[in-house]
DNA sequence: GTGCCTGCAAACATTTTGCAAAAAC
DNA sequence: GTTTTTGCAAAATGTTTGCAGGCAC
């Protein structure tokens, strides 16, 4: 049986709460401030867990994972200068075509839809 | 200058030449056999500078960069059992609306469209 | 010959693992 | 009390870097 710690609550909450996707140093830095003992690897496993359940999505920048645990259909937008990942909503949708479950190649569970490019942040 | 080295012809033929879209380590196996004394490290610079001059593209898989020669839009399908990536075309001619190049978190450069699923090869 | 490029080894960043102690049930 | 989970440290993985020697030009 699985057991609910304060280091799953508090990992949950804390990506719940926050419409950024942080990479897993980052979840731990702040996880950290209310769990001072709190370690890497148990970041990285609770993280790993909670990918599994299909509780959280990955999206990969440059080699790093971010974790992103709004679950619903979207696509993100990933900044190349300062690497923060944005939601795209509404892009989806009009894409119906994507929702095709066979392609020739094989058969289709998902897919993702990625943008590439400068926010709003950097370009000003 | 940038010099033509008998290691950058041998990779970029190589990435040319093959429909599969390897990992550096599939890359460094391959070219030894032309190259026994080729390391990784280069394999890697090269990757590196061809991707800077936009000969090819990564797609991550897993954390574990593919790269692919072929700079033709077109989307990928991720096998999530075998980890092979193949290509898709079609797709993206049909996702006009993707083409945008204003978004609202920010400026867009490119995009792409990742299928996940089970490959032929791995559904028989 | 000059200067870019390579091979080697070491460093680096991210993520995973083994194990004893701690916490959940 | 039993079993899962954690923290720590070490290892594993993928990739990058410093530097001396080698090769392209």
């Amino acid at each position: 049986m699985e057991r609910l710690t304060s280091q799953k609550k508090i990992i949950l909450d804390y990506l719940k709460s926050v419409k950024t996707h942080p990479t897993a140093e980052q979840v731990y830095h702040e996880v950290q401030k209310k769990l001072p003992r709190i370690s890497q690897a148990t970041v990285y496993r609770i993280l790993n867990s909670f990918k599994d359940k299909d509780l959280l999505r990955i999206i990969p920048v440059k080699g790093t994972a971010h974790f992103d645990a709004d679950i619903s259909l979207h696509a993100h937008f990933i900044c190349e200068q300062c690497n923060n990942v944005y939601d795209v909503s509404g892009i989806c949708s009009k894409c119906n075509f994507l929702k095709s479950k066979k392609l020739k190649v094989g058969k289709v569970n998902s897919y993702k839809i990625y943008f590439y490019g400068k926010c709003k942040k950097c370009l000003s």
